[in-house]
DNA sequence: TCGTATCTTTACCAATTGGTAAAAAGCCAG
DNA sequence: CTGGCTTTTTACCAATTGGTAAAGATACGA
């Protein structure tokens, strides 16, 4: 019965030493290539060349391109919103806004190539991780928002609106690992990731400060 | 001599009215394709179909499909900048960067495509741009920066530091066009520039009064 | 209206791309 | 130490890509 002959389409039965060290080196490799280059513009090449793999021996362990794009994308979506999911109902809201924008900086400096894998997706209209944004992101945005807006209600925050408030955090964090190449030249090749840190804890608490 | 016989290497002379028409098309469409797409992903045929024309025929009019990447990020460095040139130095700072601001969010409302072709090109490292961040943003920026440290130092802006707040403002501004896939998901589909306004006026006002 | 310069089309390439078939090699339990 | 599995290599495609050569059509001033 040759009719599955890969790893691919297979039982769920553990993989071997073998198959998990591959696969980890492909999406490694993978990780970096797509979030410099984008989808179209990287080749199955250059992620064999990283992951010092050939061509066939790739397609061995994913079915394509768009599958080792597309498992890049899953696997990385948890740890994208777990800083999000860290904000505790119950805490401070002041500070639990500050602590979810510092962990958001730290993640820009700790994942740059994470961010900018999403980055390139999303920009190009998100046609591989439509269904995730719905399904996984949208549903903990609306109840942050939720939360937010009952923080406000209570006098505890000052009066903003919660989704501009959540889009302005991903924006001003992530842009230092996106926009990287023109933070570098215009901070003279200095890392400032503690200016970040220093200039968005002032500007959350002067914007939030009940 | 039929050495040079497109207009591409011809003498300077006043291009012809089926030129102007025909570029023109050309880098409309090459503006649509390429800001979506990016570079790699975007193809000759890609543009020749949204321009009307056959492929050689684009090849008529530009040497390659570099060129017409550098010409659209050329003949866009000067609007994208010109928000930050209208920054008037005798004005009131307050006012100054707010209006900044609110330029900066309508240019995200009218040119989306022109934010993701810088996005794209800034993402994958500014490879096509390099010079131009060097010669023609880092010094309008230092000066910008050199200002606003100046109005601080009068005490007529709050305390931050002038390169992020920069940042900042292109970050949250910008965030609005670059990852509109995903602000439309969030936003249920409602066009919400009015909101950004609204919001980033706050932000800034209680940022940055004195 | 005619001739020249401009513009467009047709017919191609060579290189690259994602992907496949199948043989060869490696691994490992019995 | 061997037979059957997993893994890797070799040798290929067909489609797409950026780009070219050169013939053909068109515009336009004299």
């Amino acid at each position: 019965m040759p009719a599955s002959p890969d790893p691919v389409s297979a039982a769920p039965s553990r993989p071997s030493r073998i198959q998990r060290r591959n696969r980890k080196r492909i999406l490694e490799a993978a990780l970096e290539v797509f979030s410099q280059h984008g989808y179209r513009g990287t080749t199955l090449d250059q992620i064999a060349d990283g992951a010092g793999l050939s061509k066939p021996n790739i397609l061995y362990y994913f079915a394509g391109k768009e599958e080792i794009h597309v498992t890049l994308l899953n696997d990385l979506m948890d740890a994208w919103l777990a800083p999000m999911r860290a904000i505790d109902p119950g805490g401070e809201p002041l500070d639990e806004i500050l602590r979810y924008v510092h962990r958001k900086i730290e993640m820009s400096r700790a994942l740059p190539r994470e961010s900018r894998l999403f980055a390139n997706e999303i920009l190009q209209g998100a046609p591989r991780m439509g269904p995730h944004l719905e399904t996984g992101l949208k549903p903990l945005v609306d109840d942050t928002a939720a939360l937010i807006a009952g923080w406000i209600a209570e006098g505890r925050l000052a009066r903003v609106d919660p989704l501009h408030l959540i889009f302005s955090i991903w924006a001003t964090t992530q842009h230092y690992a996106d926009f990287d190449a023109q933070v570098q030249v215009l901070t003279e090749g200095g890392d400032d990731y503690d200016g970040a840190h220093a200039f968005l804890d002032t500007l959350y608490r002067r914007l939030l400060a009940p």
